[in-house]
DNA sequence: CCACAGGGCGGCA
DNA sequence: TGCCGCCCTGTG
């Protein structure tokens, strides 16, 4: 990987291959990024407005520094990860074409709490409205950050703010019945930062176990958050989308969890990156093809 | 107007 | 323990 710091812009080389960002802000783990009419994408992470384009084989990071580039982006895109290491690990015959169609998906590693309130949010909804919804709470309840190519961004709330708002207030922002669950989240985790941001460091089974705790959190909506913000990558969330496409190539069917354990089987400790290969692929509507 | 999509909870066997 | 009805919103 190859790194040039210009004025508020970082240009990155040799990553290509694993870095589409259609990809890794079209693959379900994140909320927040939206596509520009120029085909770059905007969104907000860590309180910080980022733009992120590919031309070629350039990755432009834009309206960054050299500072929260390497403090803050590179983690958020685990960029010192080989991907093809990954790739190789889990492929098998069944997965090529999977692997190629998602080729530049990257596992964002994302804040623990935003994460815990949007993966609430996400059960038994659709994208559209999550994307909604989470705008929704941060216009709302978060601050503003700044304005990026004409639209303004804001932060999402944290944990405090949306303590001191009621269910109804949050009801409002068309959370539906996930409200009290957004609650009662918000209430625990400002009470007590320490035990959710504890949780990265535990184990799998036992990180899992926890984060069931809060209501609204069974076992996809827990993968989701182990994976997407705790750096969990034996997770493997089981939704719709993965019930069709396991029984479709592996013939595994059953409860969610029985195929989420299953297919921990199959792809160990990367059974994270699967799921989102596996994802993608059936949720873009390939499942026809295989 | 109705059907449907999409996870988790809680009541009841 | 396992199953099933219900929660809420938006779209076709």
């Amino acid at each position: 990987m190859k790194v040039n710091y210009r004025k508020n812009r970082v240009e990155v080389e040799g990553i290509s291959d694993d870095f589409e960002p259609e990809h890794i802000f079209e693959c379900g783990q994140c909320f927040r990024w939206n596509k520009e009419l120029d085909g770059s994408y905007t969104g907000v992470a860590k309180n910080k407005i980022l733009n992120i384009e590919k031309k070629g084989e350039k990755i432009f990071f834009n309206n960054t520094s050299k500072k929260d580039f390497l403090e803050i982006w590179v983690d958020y895109f685990d960029l010192n990860r080989d991907y093809s290491i990954i790739k190789n690990h889990i492929r098998d015959e069944k997965l090529d074409d999977i692997i190629e169609f998602g080729k530049g998906i990257r596992i964002l590693d994302q804040d623990e709490w935003e994460t815990l309130v949007s993966f609430i949010i996400s059960a038994n909804n659709r994208i559209l409205m999550i994307k909604r919804v989470i705008e929704n709470l941060s216009q709302k309840y978060g601050d503003y950050i700044g304005t990026y190519k004409g639209n303004k961004y804001y932060s999402f709330p944290t944990s405090e703010k949306l303590n001191l708002t009621t269910e109804n207030e949050i009801r409002m922002m068309k959370t539906g019945f996930r409200a009290k669950y957004i609650k009662d989240a918000a209430e625990i985790v400002s009470n007590d930062k320490d035990w959710l941001y504890s949780l990265k460091g535990l184990n799998y089974d036992t990180a899992l176990e926890e984060i069931k705790k809060i209501k609204g959190v069974g076992d996809k909506v827990g993968n989701c958050i182990l994976l997407f913000s705790m750096n969990k990558y034996e997770a493997f969330p089981v939704d719709i989308w993965m019930k069709r496409i396991m029984g479709e190539i592996y013939g595994i069917k059953g409860k969610p969890e029985d195929i989420r354990k299953k297919s921990e089987k199959i792809y160990g400790k990367y059974s994270g990156f699967a799921q989102q290969y596996l994802f993608y692929y059936a949720s873009q509507g390939k499942l026809k093809d295989i």
